[in-house]
DNA sequence: TCTGTAAAGTTCCATATGGAACCAGATCGA
DNA sequence: TCGATCTGGTTCCATATGGAACTTTACAGA
């Protein structure tokens, strides 16, 4: 099916790079792409002012969606309280707070799955001595091996990610994504 | 304030792969980044089994969140009714099934977004003849305003993104970012 | 032509989400 | 020492979200 004639009736509104950064999909992948995604998906992964932001939320929001799926049917997970056992499996004990920062989702949510996930027994907490307004989280035994048999389930859909690129490409874009990643404290506020 | 030790408590569920992989954060960086997502974010970024996808979650996340309550407070626009609007200014018409292809929006979503768009005019749409079912949606002359009016802050944010990199490697980026989404039919579902 | 099946959209409803107000403990300045 | 202010966390409530059932139209096979 063609794509649609891009028309680019927008295009006063991108800041007027070279068209060529963007590069166009290879030929050999375009079929099954637009068999699974669909006829816009190339145009908006390819062909827009917008295309390397695109990519990336694409790029997240395909891993993810069905991941939580599974991981919430199997094992009865929502997606905060996932991230919060991971941030936890990490060295811990870590504060609600420092979650919060780390992960950009809102305290009050936090608040919430640290509830459950404390009345399941998965994690424990203990109010901070010096200041009680502070309470650390831990992961107990319990939290820990659940963790474990989640876990796997992204190390599996991470590799196949980096499965499409060689290992020197893969080695590439990890150095560009960490200096990418690096800077974003210095972005202005949007708007 | 030190990094908790990463006791890397999950790592026998890790593919194992060589360690060195995901890089270090580059300590001139470092402090800035503590200073504006906390003190886990850099273990998150940096020294987990799953830093890959962290770092795109964390881009799409940190890249989107704060754009689309400005877009909300200012315009009046939701996620989704946002991204409706977005893909119709790439050529149209369009049906809302590939937009829910495209985008990996349910498609009761969709729905409801593009009636609040058809109450708003910012919309118009149209049922196929051929196939009375489907309706082709496709931009008013409002919607594009209205649009041209939005996307200039994507834009702006997109160019801060790309910034944290040389022109150089941004390209390389660029290329290596399109290997990777263009290899995602071939992923297997998760599980 | 009729019947079963599929596909595009819509509607219903239970649940997830997040802003804002709130509470309790800490800190600062006079 | 005591109010004003701040900070970590919780609660309230209105709204957003998405699975599942439903409607309408198309289509395939007997």
């Amino acid at each position: 099916m063609p794509r649609p004639p891009a028309t680019r009736s927008v295009s006063k509104a991108m800041p007027k790079g070279p068209r060529g950064t963007a590069g166009a999909p290879p030929a050999a992948a375009a079929p099954a792409m637009e068999e699974t995604f669909g006829p816009l998906s190339l145009t908006m992964l390819f062909d827009t002012p917008l295309v390397h932001i695109w990519r990336v939320a694409f790029l997240a929001n395909t891993f993810t969606g069905p991941l939580y799926r599974v991981v919430g049917e199997r094992f009865g997970l929502t997606r905060p309280q996932f991230v919060i056992l991971f941030c936890l499996s990490q060295g811990g004990p870590v504060a609600a707070k420092d979650i919060c920062l780390a992960t950009g989702l809102p305290k009050n949510s936090i608040s919430r799955a640290v509830s459950e996930l404390l009345s399941r027994g998965l994690i424990a907490r203990q109010t901070e001595d010096k200041d009680k307004r502070k309470k650390t989280l831990a992961l107990t035994q319990e939290g820990r091996a659940l963790l474990e048999e989640v876990v796997p389930l992204f190390s599996a859909r991470q590799s196949a990610m980096r499965a499409g690129l060689s290992a020197d490409e893969a080695e590439q874009f990890d150095s560009l994504l960490g200096k990418l990643v690096m800077a974003m404290p210095g972005w202005p506020q949007p708007g």
